[in-house]
DNA sequence: TGCTAGTTGCAACCGAGTCGCATCAGGCAC
DNA sequence: GTGCCTGATGCGACTCGGTTGCAACTAGCA
């Protein structure tokens, strides 16, 4: 289950662009980190990820940014099942909904598409009338490796 | 898709006691209120009306509180797609998990329960070789009733 | 080149949740 | 019923993720 299989480097900011939003260093920094993150961030490694780029870029910036990029779905929040703290971790929206599972002893967090996940998803829509703008199935749990030692 | 069906009240005490875990008039009284709840309440919420029926109760012995509960696998925590601010809902944990589904319009909140759900947990614990503690499927989108209007 | 609306950094703020500590009380032994 | 000990509580201070008001700045269009 890797993780976001690489996509068009400056995509988000072409999204954005469409949308006509303007692009600002600041934008471009955090915009850059995500898209090339291999792992879920949270906004302080965001945060400081993005400042290696712009170094002027400011901590509400961050915030303010991933508000954006959530108001036009361009990214999920999750907070796979709290395993570190409050926080929340993000990643780039990709074409498929994917299960995250955290594991509750080593901490891993792995990904999974199904084909079932998508039927469960239409028969919410079809029994219960409902709309479906944002689905978000997080697992806590022992992975394989962990299984046999817990 | 009604809230929780009605159980035996107490249950969660005798689950506690069971465990040998001390009851105290405070737990007793914030158990009640997690009992006869018919909709999600969050810290606050249970504060309040853990006050009601005994006013000594602290703000940190619900957090204290729901941590045991939690630890017990007594009940689940939601958010509930961040309807209304970074808070966490409570439930009791019944025999079968469901789906919540939150109206991104008129905020109302339903429950839904499915088989294809099970499939799905099935699915992950075969193929991902992953054995399920937790799991929390929430859906933010429109009710029937919104979906016309919005 | 100038203008303006949208964006930023900063610092103060907010609210959920946690913690250390002195005090209190559940419930077991007797 | 009484005493005791350990675990639970209230309180206040604290942490930390996230937000906001405001003055200064800048993207990008005319």
């Amino acid at each position: 289950m890797p993780l976001p299989q690489t996509e068009i480097p400056g995509r988000l900011q072409s999204h954005l662009a469409e949308r006509g939003i303007r692009m600002t260093e600041q934008r471009r920094a955090i915009l850059r980190v995500m898209e090339t993150a291999t792992k879920h961030l949270d906004a302080a490694q965001l945060l400081r990820k993005a400042q290696k780029l712009d170094a002027s870029v400011d901590r509400s910036t961050v915030y303010r940014t991933l508000r954006l990029l959530k108001r036009h779905g361009l990214i999920d929040e999750l907070d796979l099942m709290h395993i570190n703290g409050e926080g929340h971790y993000y990643e780039r929206k990709l074409n498929r909904d994917h299960i995250h599972m955290a594991c509750l002893r080593c901490g891993k967090i792995m990904e999974f598409v199904s084909d079932i996940f998508e039927k469960l998803k239409g028969q919410v829509e079809k029994d219960c009338r409902f709309r479906i703008v944002v689905s978000r199935l997080e697992i806590g749990g022992y992975c394989a490796a962990c299984r046999g030692a817990e």
